[in-house]
DNA sequence: CGTGTAAGGAATTCTGACACG
DNA sequence: CGTGTAAGGAATTCTGACACG
């Protein structure tokens, strides 16, 4: 419940191979990420290192654009879907604690 | 059953990163694949790509040498396991025929 | 707006070899 | 045997800019 994640979402695939693996341009991929649809993190060097969830969000943002959707509202979306699971987290959170409230401490 | 795997198994990162996340030198990585212990795939320019679970083996491995165990040994130790692996899977294989043979085609 | 491209430079990776022990 | 290193070259990536529309 916290490493399941662990392959998925650590940013180790340089741009060309995400370029291979989504089929679009780097030019593509640099400039979804200056519109801040994506967030690569950087080697010591400069360069770009994604994770296999950018990747599939690449494959996401591409498919969008395709569609006609322009960058900002694809970037509004990602933030509306970015709250709704915030709050999803935090009634699960609050659940929780009502539940510990009720029945004690379950989880030492 | 196809595809949990799908990121673990994938040959996508570069041996800068591996060097980062095993603190292995490049040089190491590069002889451990000399002596057959390791198999990355290539871009077509000629750079080496790993995946997760070739990180895993390398610090196997790395932890192997450090106990004085030889290359060759390892290789020994891995094309043992892999054998082992295999016939698991026959038997596996082999009782499925056996329940397919007495109650009939299931999976269709 | 989203993308292609040429430009110049810097970081990355490659191979084969010498060294040590 | 396993690893470090300097060498030279090739592949990779980076940024900022011009172009088109």
């Amino acid at each position: 419940m916290s490493n399941e994640a662990s392959y998925k979402d650590k940013k180790v695939i340089t741009i060309g191979i995400v370029r291979e693996l989504t089929g679009l341009s780097e030019r593509q991929i640099r400039y979804y990420e200056e519109r801040k649809l994506i967030f690569p993190e950087r080697t010591p060097g400069g360069s770009r290192k994604y994770s296999f969830a950018d990747i599939e969000l690449l494959m996401d943002i591409a498919e969008k654009i395709e569609d006609g959707v322009q960058t900002f509202e694809i970037r509004q979306e990602m933030m509306k879907d970015k709250k709704k699971a915030e709050q999803a987290k935090l009634r699960k959170k609050m659940i929780q604690g009502q539940l510990n409230a009720q029945f004690g401490i379950r989880k030492a």
